[in-house]
DNA sequence: AAAATACCTTACTAATTTTGTCAAGTATTA
DNA sequence: TAATACTTGACAAAATTAGTAAGGTATTTT
């Protein structure tokens, strides 16, 4: 229940590897294929509506790749996902396309727009450099759950 | 992004329904679909599912329908989706069905798993008597937000 | 008994969405 | 001018969703 698509993980991946370059060296969608181990051909389509939507851009040719835009602390994980997949919409009743006529008297709009709010506000407090600030921690394995600042404990 | 299936949706509308019959006036599948719109052949389906799981009884023959096997108060949304949508797993890592070999060492993952711990903790402290009891508020229309327990503000 | 009510079960399918691939381009640098 | 690297649009297989359809079982009322 409540997947996100690969599109939007891919998405969330590519940007991590690209916010490793930050500020000055263009990460490639080849570098970011192999490390994250999505197509090449996948990676443009993805990259092209990022860089579209203003949050990284590409230099061309030898030596070229993608950077971000801005600090990797000012990209939060909302913002990614919100170019890739679409608004936080749990119903289409809540899509800002679609609408529902039910609206006015329906017990559950509320509960889901409510959720679709919290979920929105957790992922606009994640930024790159979280994760970017996690990546070293990931090596000391599993066993500290508490210095990870999004764990479930 | 985060869609919710009709499935999840309209099972959650016909939970409502029956509760409102709770404990002595089974509800019937004809009684649903009128009232939340949907064909009676879908919510066979989906209510067949939930007895399965033991959300509710069915009582068969003239006079029957479908009841509650608990009070509205203990029953919570997530309890509900579970069954007719699986556990949350925004991503098919999280999947205890499927797994994924880049678990550790991968940046998202804990990402993933906290967005979903969350979720679903919000779902599980909702109950159908929280949608009983704002039925009647609901007439009040959507000017005084301060009263609804899961409003967005 | 039999008629009416109402749930039960399985199978099937049309539509949509997801998850990509492919081919042919454009821009930049060495 | 050759090599690198991004750009774009079309296309298609696979999976999922959103249902429909048909026939069966159990219970109550007359
Ligand atoms: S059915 Fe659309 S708002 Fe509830
Ligand atoms: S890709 Fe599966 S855990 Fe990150």
């Amino acid at each position: 229940m409540l997947k996100l698509s690969t599109k939007g993980q891919y998405g969330v991946r590519a940007m991590f590897e690209i916010a490793r370059g930050y500020p000055e060296s263009p990460v490639t969608i080849k570098e970011i294929s192999e490390r994250q181990d999505v197509s090449v051909a996948y990676l443009e389509q993805i990259l092209n509506k990022l860089r579209r939507a203003g949050l990284i851009r590409s230099v061309k040719g030898p030596g070229g790749g993608y950077l971000l835009t801005k600090d990797p602390g000012g990209v939060n994980i909302a913002s990614i996902l919100k170019e890739l997949e679409g608004p936080v919409a749990i119903t289409s009743c809540l899509d800002p396309e679609e609408g529902c006529a039910r609206v006015e008297g329906c017990v559950t709009h509320l509960l889901w727009r409510s959720l679709g709010a919290k979920i929105e506000a957790f992922l606009e407090t994640i930024t790159l450099r979280d994760l970017l600030e996690k990546e070293p921690l990931l090596k000391d394995l599993d066993t500290d759950h508490k210095r990870y600042r999004f764990g479930v404990a």
